[in-house]
Parts: C-alpha cells; sequence; structure tokens
DNA sequence: TTCCCGGTGC
DNA sequence: GCACCGGGAA
C-alpha cells in the first residue's frame, strides 16, 4: 500500500504529540476520544505545559486535572487519566509501559487506546482500529459504505492482513490520517484519494446499506441529563467551592438536576463537604 | 435548528 | 446496548 503511505508523506497534518514523549501520546490519546483534533490542541498543549510527565500529573490534585479539562467533555477521562498516571508512577517507575497487555490494564484505556499508544509512542506495528481506519477498511476492501458497530474477528483478520510487514506505527497513522480526512464518514473526497482507483466502494457505485453505520440517535441536547452534568461541571470549575443552595439555581429542573448532582458524585467527579460542593479531589 | 462525530466501561 | 460531552457541519 505505498499509496497510502506516499499520500500520507505529503499531506499529514503537524500534530505535536507526533514528536512527543510516550506521555505526550497518552494523553493526547485519551483527549481524542470522542473529540476532533483542532479542539484537542489546546488543552493538550496546557497539560504538557503543568504536567509534562506522569509523575507531575500523579502530583497534583484531581480537581486541577478536572478543572484544566475545561470544556473538552467527558470529564471521567481527566480522572482515569489522573489514575493512570498515579499507578504508572507507583508500579511502573513512572515510566510509561509499552507493552499492550499492561496498556490495557489501565483505566481508560481500551483495545483501541492501548495499541494506539503502542504503535505510536512505540512505534510498534500493531493492529490499530479507530473509527477512521474501520471506516476506510469497509470501504475500500468490503464495499460497505460504514463499518460495524465495533470490530469483529473477521475484521481484525482483514486488517491484521493489510498490515505491511516491519511497520513502525506509520500505517496506523496514515490509514487514520486518511479516514480522517479523505475518507470521511459524511463527506468523502474521493476525488483526492489515493485509493480511489482499488476502491471497492467505489467500483460498485457507493451503495448505501439500510441500518448499518448508523449509530443510535442520541438524546437532543438541550435540556438532557449530559447538558445539566456539564453545567454542574463549569459551574464547580469557575467556583472552587459552592454551596448546596447557590448551585441548585443553575438548572431548573429541580428533580433532573438531582440526579445529574448524584451521578457526579457517583463517578467522583464532584465531592460534597456539608452544605458545599467543589470538584473531586 | 437538527444532525453528526467518536472510545470505554458497565 | 446504552450512558457519557461539547462543538461544528449541514
Amino acid at each position: 500500500m505505498d499509496v497510502v503511505l506516499e499520500w500520507f508523506r505529503e499531506n499529514k497534518r503537524d500534530l505535536p504529540w507526533r514528536e512527543s514523549t510516550p506521555w505526550g501520546v497518552v494523553v493526547s490519546e485519551f483527549m481524542l476520544q470522542q473529540t476532533p483534533v483542532h479542539r484537542v490542541l489546546p488543552q493538550w498543549h496546557r497539560w504538557m505545559e503543568l504536567w509534562p510527565t506522569p509523575a507531575d500529573l500523579a502530583g497534583a490534585p484531581l480537581s486541577d486535572a478536572l478543572r484544566e479539562w475545561g470544556r473538552l467533555g467527558y470529564p471521567r477521562r481527566a480522572k482515569r487519566l489522573h489514575e493512570c498516571a498515579q499507578i504508572i508512577v507507583r508500579n511502573h517507575n513512572g515510566i510509561v509501559p509499552p507493552e499492550l497487555p499492561v496498556l490495557r490494564s489501565l483505566p481508560g484505556i481500551g483495545e483501541y487506546t492501548a495499541s494506539a499508544i503502542s504503535a505510536f509512542a512505540f512505534k510498534r506495528g500493531e493492529l490499530v482500529l479507530d473509527i477512521n481506519i474501520r471506516r476506510l477498511y469497509a470501504r475500500c476492501w468490503q464495499g460497505k459504505s460504514a463499518p460495524t458497530a465495533a470490530p469483529n474477528n473477521a475484521e481484525r483478520e482483514l486488517a491484521r492482513q493489510l498490515l505491511p510487514e516491519g511497520d513502525d506505527g506509520t500505517w496506523a497513522a496514515a490509514t487514520m490520517e486518511l479516514g480522517a480526512l479523505i475518507c470521511k464518514a459524511r463527506t468523502p473526497l474521493c476525488d483526492e484519494c489515493p485509493l480511489k482507483n482499488q476502491c471497492l466502494w467505489r467500483a460498485i457505485g457507493y451503495p448505501q446499506e439500510a441500518g448499518i453505520g448508523k449509530s443510535t440517535q442520541q438524546a437532543k441536547w438541550r435540556g438532557s441529563d449530559r447538558q445539566c452534568r456539564g453545567v454542574i461541571m463549569q459551574a464547580l470549575r469557575e467556583n472552587t467551592d459552592i454551596t448546596q443552595s447557590e448551585l441548585e439555581k443553575i438548572w431548573s429542573d429541580r428533580s433532573q438536576y438531582e440526579k445529574a448532582l448524584a451521578s457526579l458524585l457517583d463517578d467522583g467527579l464532584i465531592e460534597q463537604r456539608g452544605k458545599r460542593f467543589s470538584l473531586a479531589n
């Protein structure tokens, strides 16, 4: 697949974590879970400035990590990353472990993130299956418009066959970049694709399978439990300490507020001391 | 204004 | 199979 690697050499974005330490890669992968590159960039720089090593983050209060996470979304990721830092310090001498099973055992690191860290931080030719790569494979080699909800063994086998011998992680980076920039979910730029002459989906006229690739409908954001949690977190990021009665004013639906508050306490993202709430420590 | 984008953990 | 986030494209 030299055309893909050649395309990557000429078109890859200049992303700072590609020139960073293994820890920088870990931080980037956590932030990039469910969040686009352009939103991650400023936050990543800030975090690497504040906490350039696992020991630095492990030594900081969780509340600082949650505050600096800002509006990236899914603040449980910040808590898990903080936990990762502490485990790395405690069990791995402060060094990011390169072994796939060890990475996989850390909180917030699943199949994708473990292989991505191994490939990008340690230059290993791992099987990396993020949604961009999976979409590219589904289209080009399977003639489908989109991949299934989760990878199965047949898909892993196909991906393994495509992985170049002796790869150093460049294949994953290249296919991910191609999926993100050209083989896009909604409006693929097929004319610019280095694989356009061998893409099965293109060859058979871009069929759309019923039901495939459709994620379950997300509830409206406005008025959702998610929005309520976000509003509470934002209030606690801006106020180090806030009373029960002040906090409850920020959301009009009382029962939804109570539910969101309880779930944030349950997730260990916030804490209560008497009548006052703050980010968890 | 709605719709879409995207890993982990339960 | 569902909950979790916020921003940006359509």
